[in-house]
DNA sequence: TTTTGAGTTGTTCGA
DNA sequence: GTCGAACAACTCAAA
């Protein structure tokens, strides 16, 4: 009698150690390990251009590290799972939860649907340190700010799970399906050389995640406090992207952390991932997040509609140098640096007067670590829309935080090559240096470099009133 | 129920 | 250049 056949259905866990529901259905049978595509499916989001890119690269690695067993499907999850198990011995369905509010309810209707097919289906927590159902406050509301959320809530919650190890014996069961497709075959690498630019500024996969995280903590982690705001340094972890993927869980990175000395920068590095859990919590009790002010006074806020000053904004020419550095990395690397998404997404909101929700969009597009929990509330947050909300006056001005956290200029001027020989002085405010400064840097307002779209002075106080009308 | 203290990431102004 | 105060008022969390 031939062992029990299980699936694992990977999703945005493509790992095979710290998986609980891969472990799970390694201890219980032969394994069919299964990627389903269902982009761009009724009300689920698309993926993005970088998002793409990157699944192509981590499923890749995922197939490798399966000996080339992952069976690659495209189409609507319930419809699949409907013919496999016509097809084939299936006994259960295994998965780690997901929390995109279309895929929890995909998944309510795909767990009845195999019932009365007769397949048991189990689901795991793969993704998060704790369900976003479980940290709430004593009286069993949620929490709405994050300090409390994490102090209180996550802090004294019982402890994440440690990372269990990849399974020792994996049997692999091999089907015969004739819809299967390789990764190649799902099109996920567009032609455009931005696509393919991406992907040579990083590493995919599950142990380039290891890597990546192993790298930061032996360089990155000792004065992470104070050296996560310098883009020219590289004090952040870069592991955002793998996380969302899930080419590392964050019960591996909690555990890691803790084999460090308590320091400041182990407290605040660990607080990142409590933001994590805090946004995935904010979605799960409010899945409209991605589209909805989470503070209504906002519905009634005078967005422009300016497509214009969007273009600039998206590929970098509104003639604010530092906004434009951080769009250029973005698009050149699929990445923005944290200190620079705060600043061109204030700039979007409270200087040009654009509505979050068209940021939102472009960053979904071009980022390869676009989540869509992280994403909708982070640009809640700096549009002062969100649950926790800096107060409305806090605008960021860009020239000043170029001048602080780029002091050399050393960032500003790699994704700005036309303004690599202006004195730092004047590299965050071209626009008010002398006509023979300029000129001898080779820099040329309105030719090489746009004049500021809009004035920075001026647009602060508009927006200032805009929001003063709003409370 | 009432009250009190606090809230990721900042800027400007005036001394 | 450096420093402290002002920028408002509201909501949340917890005693």
């Amino acid at each position: 009698m031939n062992s029990p056949v299980v699936i694992h259905w990977f999703r945005q866990d493509l790992r095979l150690s710290d998986n609980p529901a891969f472990s799970e259905a390694c201890r219980t049978g032969e394994v069919l390990p299964l990627y389903i595509l269902n982009d761009g499916e009724e009300n689920a989001r698309a993926l993005g251009g970088a998002s793409k890119n990157w699944l192509h690269h981590s499923l890749k690695a995922l197939d490798a590290s399966l000996n080339g067993h992952l069976l690659i499907l495209k189409g609507d999850p319930c419809e699949i799972f409907e013919q496999l198990v016509r097809k084939l011995p299936i006994n259960s369905v295994f998965w780690n939860r997901c929390y995109e509010p279309w895929r929890i309810k995909q998944d309510v209707r795909l767990k009845s649907a195999l019932k009365e097919n007769g397949v048991a289906t189990k689901s795991f927590n793969g993704t998060l340190l704790w369900e976003p159902w479980e940290i709430k406050k004593p009286g069993g509301d949620p929490y709405k700010v994050f300090t409390p959320f994490y102090r209180k809530g996550c802090l004294q919650a019982p402890e994440p799970r440690k990372p269990l190890p990849s399974p020792e014996t994996v049997q692999l069961h091999s089907a015969n399906v004739q819809e299967a497709l390789s990764v190649d075959e799902l099109g996920l690498l567009d032609s455009r050389l931005w696509s393919l630019r991406i992907s040579e500024y990083w590493q995919h996969g599950e142990q380039a995640a290891q890597n990546r995280l192993y790298a930061f903590l032996e360089e990155g982690l000792n004065d992470y406090k104070e050296g996560r705001n310098f883009p020219a340094l590289h004090h952040t972890s870069r592991l955002s992207p793998h996380l969302h993927f899930g080419e590392i869980s964050p019960n591996q990175i909690w555990w890691a952390l803790s084999m460090h000395e308590e320091t400041q920068d182990t407290d605040h590095f660990r607080s990142e991932l409590g933001w994590r859990e805090f946004s995935y919590s904010l979605l799960f009790q409010n899945p409209s997040l991605p589209t909805k002010n989470l503070n209504p006074k906002f519905d009634t806020f005078p967005w422009l509609a300016d497509d214009k000053r969007l273009l600039a904004w998206q590929i970098g020419q509104t003639g604010v140098p530092i906004v434009d550095a951080g769009m250029r990395e973005l698009w050149q690397t699929g990445y923005m640096h944290n200190r620079l998404r705060m600043i061109t997404g204030s700039f979007l909101v409270k200087n040009l007067l654009l509505d979050w929700r068209a940021g939102e969009k472009w960053f979904w597009d071009c980022l390869v670590d676009a989540d869509l929990a992280n994403n909708s509330a982070s640009w809640q947050w700096i549009a002062g829309c969100g649950a926790d909300a800096a107060p409305y006056f806090r605008i960021f001005n860009p020239v000043l935080q170029g001048e602080k956290f780029d002091a050399q200029g050393h960032y500003t001027r790699h994704y700005l090559p036309e303004l690599k020989n202006l004195p730092e002085k004047y590299l965050f405010k071209p626009w008010e240096a002398p006509e023979d400064i300029l000129k001898s840097a080779g820099v040329s307002l309105g030719e090489n470099y746009p004049f500021p779209i809009v004035d920075l002075k001026r647009s602060r106080e508009e927006a200032l009133r805009a929001l003063e009308k709003t409370k």
